[in-house]
DNA sequence: AGCTACTCCTGGTAGC
DNA sequence: TGCTACCAGGAGTAGC
């Protein structure tokens, strides 16, 4: 799913193309992705405006639009499950799943694409107006270990669940997760008052080295919905240690990968790697 | 406070 | 072959 990492890499790509454009035309294939803003007052807010700049916060993409140099509002994508953005040409085949679509004014077309349609692309006067409260960015100065430390104890939650909670920490997704609780060491149901300082430390460490990876690989790609906008599948996913390996050997110690359940998700881990804690709601593994 | 269940969606896949 | 049932899951919401 895009995570941090895949965002992080579509607006590097759209950037480019979308800063410095006007919106001439809009056109809206589903109305939901506006996430209950009116067709009208989409179009109203869109279609004539300059993209001043693209930029992310957590998985959020957001487009600052400017009319005669000032401000005006903003639009705020989310990809979700299988969102995908394009600059492409007018005349390139949209695709079965285009469900928002504005001309610029260079002669190409950004097309917002959803098979799932859980994305949304919403127009707002700023972006706190769409932003639930989102937690620090992991690759951010605010994102400390000492931050971490603080932020594990004040909660008395599984790590699995908390490190997902966009209101903790903004940008990690069920994959990445997975993937920093194996490199931390830590199972994913321990509780996070009971991480000791150290084990905190290494967490710390491994969010912002599997990001700081995953984002270097232009993000993971493992079904064909998943690729980078200019088509091609990101690298990252080869790199993976727990994440959808369940049943083979785990890439450190070889024992079997498994998958539990945690709150509804798939969840990865090595359970000799990351030991069971020792009393917690969790099931014993 | 923090957990679970449910909702939104559809293509892919497992099972028959 | 073709049908049905179920699955994945980010985030919001409701209920306990």
């Amino acid at each position: 799913m895009p995570e941090l990492p895949e965002v992080e890499t579509v607006v590097r790509l759209i950037r480019p193309d979308l800063e410095g454009r006007r919106i001439e035309d809009a056109r809206v294939g589903w109305a939901r992705t506006l996430g209950g803003v009116s067709r009208p007052a989409f179009e109203r807010g869109v279609v004539g405006a300059r993209v001043a700049r693209v930029w992310r916060r957590g998985k959020y993409i957001v487009l600052d639009l400017e009319r005669g140099g000032g401000a005006a509002g903003c639009v705020v994508g989310h990809l979700r499950m299988t969102g995908r953005m394009h600059v492409e040409p007018r005349d390139s085949d949209p695709g079965a799943y285009v469900r928002v679509s504005l001309d610029l004014d260079d002669g190409r077309v950004f097309r917002f694409v959803d098979v799932r349609k859980f994305g949304r692309f919403v127009y707002a006067a700023r972006p706190e107006d769409v932003f639930a409260e989102l937690g620090p960015e992991p690759l951010g100065a605010e994102f400390t270990a000492g931050w971490l430390r603080a932020g594990l104890r004040r909660k008395r939650r599984m790590l699995k669940p908390l490190l997902l909670d966009q209101a903790f920490l903004a940008g990690l997704g069920n994959i990445y997760v997975d993937e920093a609780l194996h490199r931390a060491r830590l199972h994913p149901l321990r509780l996070s008052n009971r991480v000791p300082g150290p084990a905190s430390d290494r967490l710390h460490a491994a969010i912002r080295s599997t990001l700081a990876a995953a984002i270097e690989h232009e993000g993971s790609s493992f079904d064909a919905f998943y690729r980078t906008p200019e088509g091609q599948p990101g690298g990252y996913q080869d790199q993976f240690q727990v994440y959808g390996r369940d049943g083979r050997p785990c890439r450190t110690c070889g024992r079997t990968i498994r998958r539990i359940v945690v709150g509804q998700r798939g969840t990865h881990l090595c359970t000799r790697c990351q030991p069971a804690p020792r009393r917690s709601a969790g099931p014993a593994l």
